[in-house]
DNA sequence: CTTGCTTACGTCACACGTAACGATG
DNA sequence: CATCGTTACGTGTGACGTAAGCAAG
């Protein structure tokens, strides 16, 4: 048994079991690939890989808990590159984070910029996506931080940390009439057309959660995975936005914009990393430059859990700020 | 970097920093492993052993996180032949118990004969040791179970089941004053030299407490790592004996045996395995054989667990036999 | 007929063993 | 001087790339 085998099927399941594409992926030839899984499958006297004729058809159960295992091999390949980094270069490497667009676009960019500052030497990538494609690509090893508000609870193998709560707002044109109104209500919002996050984006649910149980159905008429757009149609006059906080604290003077802190359930945005993982100096550094509670010695306790209920626990006792 | 590479740095340590043991260990050339060692560390950019001239004298810092991450991954390599095995020769294999001479000569017996009988092909071995000893073995990959009253809960890469509650019974050669008395007392004992586990074994603590608690100092003549040479030199009239009252449900006719759960707290014997690890079919079979409770729902529920305070919370509802 | 996996074959790296060398205690 | 690790060198396995063969949609 090679590394380079156990990278191949795992590559070539990365690949939707197109061998030639993984082969064009790590720059080496395609019947390289597929010898070296044949190999293995003939050293382990199991098919990993069901084939019809000679195509690549489906991974077969056995298969299936081979590549889970040899997935976790190279994670921790990974790590041990990233421990002699460490101690040859603490402040070179790269950092990898993969969020959503309302992270990136407003509670990131402070941080990051802190962070260039003292961490010149790393380069940092930033990887946007869906809270799902976020949270996969962590798991599979391709990103080392995913910060988002949905989806990384679905994942057993992150290990998934409370950053911070926020609330939402309501946002209107000013010559709306829910600007005039004192101490808006569900019932208020749920006359007018509402446009907000695509669903599983930036806590969506705590929205129609909040509606389902004022006993209205929101008249959800457009729906974007972004603060920005949804600003535009509110703009046009589409319907009434609803929009994290965060993402109206700046400059919109165009605007109505109403604190709905009452009215929903606030949301939680969390960092999730991939379980088993080394984090070099610098990751600790980030996660407490973004969320100042989450010191290295509580991270470190952190991983040793690996229930998310007994990582709540911890948590239970530390206020998180609100933004 | 090369599985082998990763083996060689884990066996080097395992064998106290000697290449030329871990060569003759591994059966392969000694200047072979120290070759493959310095390449590693030529790719890594770091020391793993410090050198005084060509001596290993000991593991660097860095290189203690190497080999832990290295471990870790012999161990899923492992795994992965596991699941191979399992699906070619779901009734063959090897099964490594270490545990106490305790278990082996009163608490299994009984299960490895149905074990053997369900499970004909699958070699069994059984490695008595301490329970330091029998831990270690288990968190290095030598041994697949750990069954034991003690040390276990001390590591924290192991997933520690419990498995049932025993008590303790004082034995006395017939004739002796202890074996008129009626409801005896820790008091009743302390005024007579006692016979029993060396600490660190069979749920030794647990008498040092009793008497502790009732303010005497026991006065232990003599201990052992069995119960049998404990029962030995109670013939000889050496002392009075405390002992796990399995140890003496047979046919000792020529002791007097006085139940003394009462007088100390019972202890509980866990089954460990390593985690992160793959079980094979007939593994789930013993530990529900062993402990009809462990079912492998159970089981596997408990391996999503990390912290064993999460896995206590797991038994909580659970009635443990006493034997 | 195109896409895509497998087989065949030649080349080159490299893992391993033997033997000699050198350092430590 | 005995133990033990490193260096030197020769050999053979095997990983990889190129080219040809062949099944599926």
């Amino acid at each position: 048994m090679k590394l380079q085998q156990l990278r191949y099927i795992v590559e070539v399941l990365n690949n939707n079991l197109n061998v030639s594409a993984t082969a064009e992926n790590l720059f080496t030839s395609q019947p390289g690939i597929s010898k070296q899984v044949c190999m293995l499958e003939d050293e382990l006297g199991i098919q990993v890989f069901e084939r019809s004729g000679k195509h690549l058809t489906k991974v077969t159960p056995a298969g299936k808990e081979v590549i889970r295992f040899a997935s976790e091999i190279m994670g921790k390949v990974e790590s041990i590159k990233a421990i002699a980094s460490q101690y040859t270069q603490p402040d070179q490497g790269s950092l990898n984070i993969a969020t959503t667009h309302t992270q990136a676009r407003y509670a990131l960019p402070e941080v990051i910029q802190g962070f260039i500052k003292r961490y010149p030497k790393v380069s940092l990538h930033m990887h946007q996506g869906t809270p799902t494609q976020i949270s996969e690509s962590v798991v599979k090893g391709k990103t080392d931080f995913a910060i988002a508000t949905e989806a990384l609870h679905l994942y057993q193998d992150l290990i998934m940390l409370p950053c911070y709560h926020w609330n939402r707002s309501v946002i209107v044109p000013k010559n709306h009439p829910l600007a005039s109104i004192k101490n808006i209500t569900i019932e208020d919002i749920a006359k007018h057309p509402i446009v907000t996050y695509v669903f599983g984006f930036t806590g969506r649910s705590e929205l129609d959660e909040a509606f389902n149980a004022a006993g209205f159905t929101p008249n959800v008429v457009f729906t974007a995975t972004d603060a920005d757009v949804i600003k535009t149609y509110v703009r046009l006059g589409l319907g009434v936005g609803v929009v994290a906080s965060m993402a109206v604290n700046g400059d919109d003077d165009d605007f109505c914009v109403i604190d709905a802190s009452h009215l929903f359930k606030s949301s939680t945005t969390s960092i999730g990393f991939r379980k088993g993982t080394f984090l070099r100096d610098y990751m600790y550094e980030f996660m407490v430059r973004f969320a100042p509670h989450l010191t290295r010695p509580l991270v470190e306790k952190a991983i040793q859990l690996k229930y998310s209920a007994e990582v709540s626990k911890l948590f239970e006792d530390i206020e998180l700020p609100t933004r």
